[in-house]
DNA sequence: GGCCGGGGCATTTTT
DNA sequence: TGCCCCGGCC
């Protein structure tokens, strides 16, 4: 523990140990940003600082708690319970509930999620009976979602002359009082959306000095983690707590902004010493993560972008070899080069499955990438699917138990009012809620007391909402008695959502049986963990928090089952392989379409490629495809101007040997060793050619049945490599083998 | 109230 | 191609 600060290199520890004032590190790809940060903390622990008086703040849970686990490894396992360490929203999420008195809320406020919010927007969009192809409510969403990340409160946008010209011209003039409605609908719920909670933080802080001072004091330090993500209000928190003492110290690295499209804006960063004049700039520019040829790549690549703070990333590692680019003939193609290529390599003996990262720009792109995978039975896994908590049934469940916390929670109530179905319809439903907006009240309080509604619902119905009602006071009475896995077994099998489960044998119905079961385990084990923490008091509250704020990435059980990781550049940003395959590097796929009018945009795709290639340890490759089904219909398009942005003595282009072609181009293209950089000139070759193609299924003399898993050419002749469903795999010449398709 | 089929649609998404 | 939403139908 004492000396570790000899794990650093003379800038990381300069960081680490400076403590006269602001700090700002810039620190590259893979040049120890972590390590820094969590000895930085280490460090001040030392100093005495109290774990308490320490806050750090990240942008994902995984993150916080890997933060944590290392600082726990070298000191003292209680120190790190102390510490406020968590993404922005967990942790001020859990400052709004102590001082809720002091923003108008009930203290047991939930959490819309993007989905609730979505459908919330949707709903109001709707009595209000506007169209939802103007109005549409993913674009709205995110127009409130950026004002509030801008800190313009409701009443602030509609006020904004600006604002309102723009909605204007843009045909949706209503958006403001959209905007309006949509926050009285929160706060009747009790419920605040993922930007709700910073906003209302800064209202916190702005409308309470007294609440703000008693941070400022507790927060003897502030730290914060990937800087260049930060948009104005989280900026904004981190500036009010820390402006008083000046003691700051944020980490993060411009060229690997890649969320401005979500608020984050590079510019607190790249201004950080107009809020903190007297901050001293730390860059962190080894890399020690990647070969010098992909750090080289990597820079010659980032240099086309305008306007970051110089940096010179250096990499002293072996040379390593250059990043290879691959063409395929289709995006199948693709994917069954690539699937091939990381089989050989772990022929090679050196990798395994987890050492392989296949990364791509859109979420579209997995499903062929996918299907190669499973072909060639290769153990993969999706990241960016649907998250467990994301699941309908768990989804439900998780509603109930918001309703039993708090009734007002509109979107969590209208989920389940009938669900398990109890004859309490749209119609009906409807009826309650127009009820509940004309008399300014919440839903629940409508169903509680129907009678002075003045509702025109059948007395039949009126018994079902009865019943319903009755049901959630008793689940409410029992929650007090129970433990927080009890309540939630209580409510699956009291609520009618084990019966409606038992009644469905098809396999989709039992997988959904698991989750619950899966559900039910893991709030044990929350409850469990916390003890063990040394928290007795484990609240159906604390939990929902705790779940209410996680996401795909915090839940991945088998973290260390050895597969091939499938995922979005996005989504893997602060990760690394030892090899890493960029696939569909194409034009109008990666930039983006949408991007290419713009040149920032085009900047920030650009940052994006540079993340996805900085992944890399040892190897990288990127592939692209001649043509690909894109929305339903097949596209042609060539290789994204982008590599051309790499300079050339870092890159190879594949030889035609590694490519798995259809036998058919060999004839039509002599040259295919700098692939598709000239523009296409046989497009029309797919209808020319009836010849085999990875995938097939072919009849062999002695061999039998089997499916052609690649083909590629050796000395100029075609060859396969087959799958046979009694011989196994076996290599064979084209032009001998005597193949048959079946 | 729930199921089926046609039409419209389709970046990225730490929380 | 596949998902989501809506309208029509039972």
């Amino acid at each position: 523990m004492t000396d570790f600060l000899q794990q650093l290199n003379d800038n990381q520890r300069e960081a680490v140990l400076y403590d006269a004032g602001p700090s700002l590190v810039v620190a590259g790809a893979g040049s120890g940003k972590t390590r820094v940060l969590t000895y930085k903390i280490i460090h001040l622990l030392q100093s005495g600082y109290q774990p308490h008086s320490i806050l750090a703040l990240t942008f994902t849970n995984k993150a916080a708690r890997e933060m944590k686990d290392r600082i726990a490894s070298i000191t003292d396992h209680y120190l790190t319970r102390y510490l406020w360490m968590g993404t922005f929203h967990s942790i001020f999420y859990r400052i709004l509930r102590r001082e809720a008195q002091h923003i108008g809320y009930p203290s047991d406020f939930t959490i819309y999620d993007a989905s609730d919010s979505k459908n919330l927007i949707k709903s109001i969009i709707k009595e209000m009976q506007l169209n939802d192809k103007i109005y549409k409510p993913a674009t709205i969403q995110s127009r409130i979602s950026n004002a509030k990340n801008a800190l313009v409160t409701a009443k602030a946008y509609a006020a904004d002359a600006d604002i309102m010209q723009y909605d204007e011209r843009c045909k949706v003039p209503l958006t403001a009082e959209i905007y309006n409605k949509y926050q009285n609908r929160c706060v009747k719920a009790g419920a605040m959306d993922f930007d709700e909670l910073l906003l209302q933080t800064n209202i916190l802080f702005r409308d309470n000095p007294a609440v703000l001072d008693k941070y400022r004091r507790q927060f003897r330090y502030v730290l914060v983690d990937e800087y260049q993500d930060t948009n104005f209000a989280q900026h904004l928190i981190v500036r009010r707590l820390s402006e008083q003492h000046q003691r700051i110290f944020v980490v993060g690295d411009d060229a690997q902004s890649i969320y401005s499209f979500r608020g984050a804006n590079i510019d607190n960063m790249l201004r950080f010493k107009d809020n903190f004049p007297t901050c001293r700039l730390f860059k962190l520019e080894q890399n020690y993560r990647s070969t010098q040829n992909i750090v080289d790549a990597a820079n010659s690549l980032i240099k086309k972008n305008t306007g970051q703070i110089p940096k010179t990333v250096f990499s002293e590692n072996e040379k390593g070899s250059r990043i290879q680019v691959l063409s395929s003939y289709s995006d199948y193609e693709e994917a069954y080069l690539i699937a091939s290529k990381i089989i050989e390599m772990m022929d090679g003996g050196k990798y395994k499955a987890s050492d392989f990262a296949v990364l791509y720009r859109t979420n579209a792109q997995s499903r062929v990438l996918e299907e190669a995978m499973r072909k060639r039975m290769l153990n993969y896994r999706i990241y960016g699917s649907q998250s467990f908590y994301q699941r309908k049934e768990i989804k439900d469940i998780i509603a109930y138990l918001r309703v039993i916390i708090n009734p007002h929670d509109e979107e969590a109530l209208r989920r389940i009012i009938n669900y398990p179905a109890r004859g309490i319809g749209e119609t009906t439903v409807n009826k309650l809620i127009s009820a509940a907006n004309n008399a300014d009240a919440s839903l629940w309080e409508v169903i509680s007391v129907p009678a002075n509604f003045n509702l025109q619902i059948n007395s039949g119905t009126l018994n079902k909402i009865g019943t319903f009602y009755q049901m959630f006071r008793d689940f409410r009475l029992q929650s007090a008695e129970m433990s927080v896995s009890e309540i939630a077994g209580y409510v699956v099998r009291n609520s009618g959502i084990l019966a409606d489960l038992d009644g469905d044998l098809t396999v989709e119905g039992m997988s959904r049986k698991e989750n619950v079961q899966e559900l039910l385990r893991a709030m044990s084990e929350f409850v469990t963990m916390r003890r063990e923490e040394g928290n007795d008091n484990i609240s159906l509250a604390d939990f929902l928090q705790e779940v209410s704020l996680m996401t795909d990435m915090d839940n991945q059980k088998d973290d260390k089952a050895d597969k091939i990781t499938l995922m979005t550049v996005h989504a893997a940003k602060g990760l690394e392989f030892d090899n890493v395959i960029v696939a569909g590097m194409e034009d109008d796929l990666f930039p983006s379409m949408r991007a290419k009018d713009n040149p920032r945009d085009i900047e920030e795709e650009r940052r994006l490629f540079y993340v996805a290639i900085t992944r890399a340890k040892d190897n990288c490759f990127i592939t692209y495809a001649k043509t690909r089904f894109r929305n339903g219909a097949p596209c042609v398009s060539g290789p994204s101007f982008f590599i051309n942005d790499i300079d050339r003595k870092f890159i190879s282009f594949g030889r035609d040997v590694e490519l798995p072609q259809r036998t058919a181009y060999i004839t039509f293209r002599p040259n295919v060793t700098n692939a598709g950089w000239d523009s296409e000139t046989e497009k029309n070759i797919e209808h020319e050619t009836e010849n085999f193609h990875p995938g097939d299924r072919v009849a062999h003399n002695k061999f039998g049945t089997g499916e052609i898993i690649t083909l590629e050419t050796a000395n100029g002749d075609a060859m396969a490599t087959i799958l046979f469903r009694n011989a196994g795999t076996k290599k064979l010449l084209l032009k001998y083998a005597k193949l048959k398709k079946i």
